[in-house]
DNA sequence: TATAATACCTACTATTAAGGTAGGAATTAT
DNA sequence: ATAATTCCTACCTTAATAGTAGGTATTATA
């Protein structure tokens, strides 16, 4: 029930994109947040071929957003990174229990599911840069 | 960023328990819902050392819940089982980021975790007996 | 009081996913 | 030409998941 590194990086990363033109190096993010320049490599990567960014080769090269951050929410960036956004699925192709169809258990996953997917899908990039992410769990 | 197959099974199997005093042996319910008899009894083992269900030896035996159903939570079920319920824990004991006192992605893990928390606690064993949990995922 | 059915306990195994590393090829500003 | 970058593919290590195996302790009941 835990989301991987990949996403924990890409988030502490892309929260120093403020712009949609700038333009940052994974050597820069790998220095500052101390993040192995290899992983970082392949995470810039999914995010790239999942449409979040756009790399630029050569020197003075680096990645940029290739939307602006208030387009961009987080459950755009979890899904380019995690194998599994649903926390459960008892639909996919495994589907071992044999009482699917009047399974008194699969509303509550279902449910789970989409307070999940909904609160990811609200919260945006841009929101997070100007702290407009409230922490809840004071109140 | 799944929950794993103990929490599947163990909901799966509580869902028999309609009343406090209901007794089911393991051999029962692995046979229902062909789960690994093994596998199962380790499960009930953390739920007994969780204290939401009581085990009882020999013949006629079996486990039964501690509490009344409307008194047992999801939460209560799922951090018997999951080694960690927070989605993200960047407060934890491997903070490898240097940033987390002004981290500005820290705000939006604790909002999660607590979203998802508060779910966990608001539904009950009950109302998933009863089909009360509404299958956000239509609306 | 023997038996059989159950929970309970500890150690082991196999598979998969997470979290990287390594080595290079392609591109491009200077 | 060079050096800095992205981009690509394969590999490795560790930890967690998902079980198995083999037993011991307890207890209803015949």
């Amino acid at each position: 029930m835990k989301v991987t590194t990949k996403t924990k990086y890409a988030l502490l990363s892309l929260s120093e994109f403020d712009r949609e033109e700038k333009i940052i190096s994974i050597r820069q993010l790998s220095e500052k947040y101390s993040i192995s320049k290899k992983y970082l490599e392949r995470i810039f990567c999914d995010l790239e071929s999942c449409g979040i960014v756009e790399g630029k080769r050569g020197p003075k090269g680096g990645y940029k957003l290739s939307k602006p951050p208030s387009q961009i929410t987080l459950k755009d960036i979890i899904e380019s990174l995690e194998k599994e956004v649903k926390v459960m699925d008892c639909e996919g192709i495994r589907l071992q229990c044999p009482f699917n169809k009047n399974c008194r258990i699969i509303p509550f996953w279902k449910t789970l599911n989409k307070l999940i997917e909904d609160y990811l899908g609200s919260v945006t990039l841009e929101q997070i840069l100007r702290k407009e992410v409230v922490d809840g769990s004071k109140s």
